[in-house]
DNA sequence: AGTTTGAATGCAACTTAATTGCAAAATCAA
DNA sequence: TTGATTTTGCAATTAAGTTGCATTCAAACT
């Protein structure tokens, strides 16, 4: 009987290890993006060079995606499955100005824009800043 | 006759010094967006520090807004002018993913999103990455 | 099960962009 | 011109991200 974790990176053709799954594991119950940082608290006995390379790992192999809010810190979230190497679709995310948390937002149906003549769009990524529900009722 | 530069910076309430007006120089010279880095090199007698303040005092002052794109440094571009301090509108980029410029794209009209309840939105960044008309031919 | 091989890991060191403290210099208004 | 305030330049620091290398591990193969 294989974990959620164990299962995903068989599918996206990662060795698995316990580092890999315990890191994924991290993703697979929060709700929000998490940056390295955020893996240390989560994994403090982990080595934080390891979770670098497993986060690029994650990324390469389309398991996770990365997004740059206002935050210092580069943050990660699962893909959709619509997510193949190479070829991401639209991902929508809306950071939060007071408590910066960052949440991927679905259902979100972005028209494909026309780009000027000779531009190839690969991925789109939209990113809208503002306040989140917890910190609007603050 | 005051240059377009020292026009600009009195419109926004920036205190016009040398400094000031030469870095936003570089940016109405230029028509894709520039980082710390681009700026010294552009000028290589100015003083990082200096430089990184007054781009921090430009973007408070809704003069530049910044992107930050699959590159490691920050990057700046001029606001239009329906951008003011804390209400900019949408700002859509396009990076290369070869030459690793970025772009502002003008003309666009994303279509304003329902965001989740209580989720207020202040701005919205879309960040096209792909590959640009230059290195399309090449 | 033991062996082999390439990949993953842990540790320490390093890189680089971003950022701060502080004293000197410049700006602007009175 | 003087005084109050802001900006500047230099040096030092922070912090995220990244790399080298020796060791360990995973899994494919006798």
């Amino acid at each position: 009987m294989k974990s959620d974790a164990e299962q995903l990176l068989k599918e996206k053709n990662i060795k698995i290890t316990a580092n890999r799954i315990l890191v994924l594991d991290v993703f697979l119950k929060n709700t929000h993006t998490l940056s390295l940082a955020d893996i240390e608290l989560a994994l403090p006995w982990a080595d934080r060079a390891t979770i670098f390379r497993t986060l690029k790992t994650f990324e390469e192999k389309a398991l996770l995606h990365s997004i740059k809010d206002d935050d210092k810190s580069v943050k990660y979230a699962l893909c959709s499955n619509t997510c193949q190497v190479n070829h991401h679709r639209i991902h929508p995310h809306f950071h939060c100005d007071i408590c910066g948390n960052t949440v991927c937002l679905t259902g979100f149906d972005i028209p494909i824009l026309k780009l000027p003549d000779n531009y190839k769009a690969n991925n789109y990524s939209l990113m809208i800043n503002g306040i989140c529900e917890k910190c609007q009722k603050q």
